[in-house]
DNA sequence: CTCATTACTTACCTGTAGGTAGGTTTTTTT
DNA sequence: AAAAAAACCTACCTACAGGTAAGTAATGAG
């Protein structure tokens, strides 16, 4: 039990400071001093940071496969659904002005090793295409309008949320705020 | 004049590594070694990365300020402001996958010292001021159309672009450019 | 009760980062 | 031609990064 958590805090707490200064601007110790306990304890469930960084990203992804698995089984509106996704942002940006994990190993992705791209990669694909299957139902049911491919509309959709999250930080909460009101409006959403 | 080249070079190579890797992922030697100079010598020119990253920033706030001003001069119609505000990033793109200098900054912002966010807080500020104008003098001439205020559809372009350049690493450049379309069709742009 | 396993610790190693001091070469000024 | 400033280089230093090896304390199974 003490060990699952210390490995489940160590999880916790790198992903915070992934979301707060990036991948390569946290430090082994970074993750320790705060758990009060050594560097090497983290290299004994994480031998390389690489590991860490692998299981950090399949982390975020068996969750948002979790959210996205309640949705469904709670036979949510597709309406819902869309705003489920923007939640996800929303609470990055309240709980300490953190911005999306996608991000920040994105501008990072060219520093990366090899096995932590191809999660990256994973956990886009899984996040995008899962938004516009979304897209796709509100929209044969009519409750959401756009042009072009649900694909297309999920891309514009992703981008624009994960610079809004990255715009707040200079230009505070109100910018990402503005841009998903601007994002319901598009889809004909009230807000 | 080899010596303000040396410092231009420099800058060139600061900035290329700062979009293809982020600012805390690079080295002294990461610039040193391509230029066939000595790591001192980038210490001659900027003492502190901070210096350095300083410099880097308010270059790009002087040549988006020239930029602009050309395309004052020339009279240019907000349309054609537009379009070429969409330049920008269409060439990061083009020139190796980089990605938007401000939204590699705006992830690591919480690494950065003092300096250097009241640059990067001052780049954002000037560019997206003067996309701003550019749509408010579009919607004006009835050119362009939009709902809301110029400043925040001009958050919504921002952040979209920024956040398609980065997704544009891990699902490929039409990515961008879908994102594109879409902006202009929703301005009432034919693409 | 013993043995093995788990979850660490202490103590180290290597590489590299940013940075500095002082010397040397080149260029410019007078 | 001499002096001074600019543009470097060599040689170092300290801090910290990621990582390893060997040991220890606690837990749990046979």
């Amino acid at each position: 039990m003490a060990q699952a958590d210390t490995k489940t805090q160590i999880l916790d707490t790198a992903e915070a400071l992934l979301q707060d200064r990036g991948f390569n601007a946290f430090s082994y110790n970074h993750i320790a001093q705060p758990l009060g306990v050594k560097n090497a304890a983290i290299h004994y469930h994480f031998p390389t940071k690489t590991d860490l960084g692998v299981a950090l990203i399949e982390r975020c992804r068996a969750r948002f496969q979790q959210y996205t698995e309640l949705l469904e089984a709670g036979e949510a509106s597709p309406v819902l659904k869309f705003e489920a996704y923007l939640t996800l942002p929303w609470r990055y940006l309240r709980d300490g002005g953190k911005v999306c994990p996608l991000g920040a190993l994105e501008v990072e992705f060219n520093t990366l090793p090899e096995e932590m791209r191809l999660e990256v990669i994973a956990l886009d694909q899984q996040m995008r295409a899962w938004l516009a299957i979304a897209l796709e139902e509100g929209r044969e049911q009519e409750l959401l309008h756009f042009e072009g491919s649900a694909e297309e509309r999920a891309i514009l959709i992703a981008a624009a949320l994960q610079g809004a999250l990255q715009i707040a930080r200079v230009a505070g909460n109100s910018a990402f705020n503005t841009c998903v009101r601007h994002l319901k409006q598009e889809l004909g959403l009230a807000n």
